[in-house]
DNA sequence: TCCCTGTGTGAGATCGATCCCAGAAACGAA
DNA sequence: TTCGTTTCTGGGATCGATCTCACACAGGGA
């Protein structure tokens, strides 16, 4: 592996001056930068990035802490970071943490060792406090995207919930839909938590409150969605409509309303949140509410290169829209239910 | 940031003996080793990551480079490799290609200049001479997994395409079908051409060969099976099942299909290969071949962990099974048409 | 007593790049 | 001519760890 020296040699010059071709900053005559610029090609010259990244204390790398790396959902918000980071030129690493606080704990700091010139945390934990001190000292911008708060973070990308659970909950209550049920991903995320506000602020505009509906909690799983809706079927109340938390939980719900006869949109309407990528495999096709999830990645990297590149963005909060898919899984109500609802 | 040298002040000790105490090598008196270590948690010491590689170069990283990061396919295997690396206390840094071979080959380079421990390729193209020569030269273990042969690998990892496809058409010939329409994802790929000779040797077990069925090449992507089943309903030949290339395929055949009115698995059975995220949640739910994705990715790992641990496999190749998973869309064919076919 | 082996410790070179600084050369302006 | 600039170049310290080597000392055998 040819080094900055044998190319000084080669080129007949000193190391500082092939430095600054490489860098391309300072001084250096036309002459003596073309006789470097040759020796580099035919030496295969290309820098030591730990001799590099040792004296300047940066690496090109940016770092990414995720939930879990396997599932399709975060594998295409990091697809999206990806795209940005290499358009930049930067590399982009990626550790899981497999949702687990300690693992998580581990792989930042793990980043930050690695001299990381940012980090992004694809996180829905919150950050441990010793983490989040080593963070502070260690002066690394931070971009979070989507999950909790993060006091460190110097940006933070948001997804929509808020209107994209207004908007469904919208189009379900003007079809006519009023007994209605919600599978809630569970009050501890704050992804839920939105979503529920959006189904308040929605069911509000037709002078009703929560509590009008039924809700039941659970995990971001399709097994909770089977789970869930069984309970719901086994109740003996009735509804219309049924809500779920996200794609997956939707998926389990559809299973358990086939099982038990009754017919989707027909008898009841469902609806899901991500767009996921089996929703409009299902069917009926899955009506859900769209996150930009690769686009979300993609922003939170720009966000950190402009960190990088000297710009002051102080606690900047970017929220990406979100959007109503309509496709089968969604009717109006049928009309004895309506005529039971009015009497 | 605390230095070695920090702590050996600390310690009333040289910098040789902590890094003795660091690296567990050498003699330490017990004493000395005590205080090095109070030093050590006391000042927050972590060895410098970048000083280290240059010294060493090494870097406890295991360089990946997949096809497409975003798809759900390499998110599971990656997935799997991370698990394998961090049981190694080894970090995984994955580049995406985007499948194209410039990006593959910058992507490598970029991996090596980073002085990573061992490389890990998930890629469907061929690698590029130079990029190859370069590869050599380093002298880094490479494990590859899936796609091309690759002469620098010393170990690569093969799903067992030949004998998931041979069972997958057993098991419709077994059932009877006999007038069957392959949807190939294209023989530039090595999957497919696996998966080809796999079919080949079912046939061959009924006294067919390739020619007695249908066979359309194309992509490995939904659009395909949906314009490639179409090209097969408007030949008017008839057929009573599909063997889909994949199972993105395999949704489009079946989008296909119901739009013309034939129903799954009644009128034509359909079998797709990969077991991916949404098979079991079309309708009918899909038969399909199931490989170990995860597994694989993991196994890739530990191979690549054992190269670096000093053993010696020169050229092992690992062959992961594949399994016939049965779900709704294969049955019999229907009785007019065997009666058609024995006539 | 002398030598040898096994422990224990620190000095200093080294990895490969960056970057500050001194100084030379060239060129104008005064 | 004599200063300043501006352009151009190389020397050498530096980043933080690793690792070889020299040396000191203890204990045991000849």
């Amino acid at each position: 592996m040819a080094t900055i020296t044998d190319v000084s040699k080669r080129a007949g010059v000193s190391r500082s001056t092939v430095s600054r071709v490489v860098a391309d900053n300072g001084y250096v005559s036309e002459e003596k930068r073309q006789a470097i610029l040759k020796a580099i090609t035919e030496l295969g010259y290309r820098p030591n990035t730990m001799a590099r990244g040792l004296r300047s204390n940066r690496s090109n790398i940016i770092g990414g802490v995720v939930v879990n790396v396997s599932s399709p959902f975060y594998a295409q918000m990091v697809g999206g970071t990806q795209v940005a980071c290499r358009a930049a030129g930067k590399s982009l690493l990626v550790t899981s943490g497999h949702a687990e606080i300690e693992a998580e704990s581990r792989a930042i700091i793990e980043l930050l060792d690695r001299a990381c010139d940012g980090l992004i945390l694809y996180l829905e934990n919150p950050i441990r406090a010793d983490v989040l001190d080593i963070l502070r000292k260690s002066g690394v911008p931070v971009v979070t995207i989507g999950g909790d708060d993060c006091p460190v973070a110097r940006a933070h990308i948001a997804i929509d919930n808020f209107t994209g659970a207004r908007e469904a909950m919208r189009h379900l209550l003007a079809l006519g839909h009023r007994r209605i049920a919600h599978l809630s991903g569970g009050l501890i995320y704050r992804d839920s938590r939105e979503r529920l506000r959006g189904i308040e602020a929605a069911l509000g505009e037709y002078g009703m409150t929560l509590s009008d509906i039924r809700v039941e909690y659970g995990e971001f799983e399709e097994r909770f969605g089977f789970a869930g809706t069984e309970t719901l079927l086994g109740s003996g109340e009735d509804f219309t409509a049924i809500f779920a938390g996200d794609d997956d939980i939707a998926a389990g719900a559809l299973l358990a309303l086939k099982r038990h006869g009754r017919r989707v949109p027909e008898d009841v309407s469902l609806i899901g949140f991500d767009d996921n990528f089996h929703a409009r495999h299902l069917t009926p096709a899955l009506t859900t509410v769209r996150q930009p999830v690769g686009e979300a990645g993609q922003l939170a990297a720009n966000l950190l290169l402009q960190l990088l590149a000297g710009e002051k963005l102080e606690h900047t909060e970017i929220t990406v829209p979100t959007q109503l898919v309509l496709r089968e899984s969604v009717a109006q109500p049928r009309l004895t239910e309506v005529m039971k609802e009015t009497a």
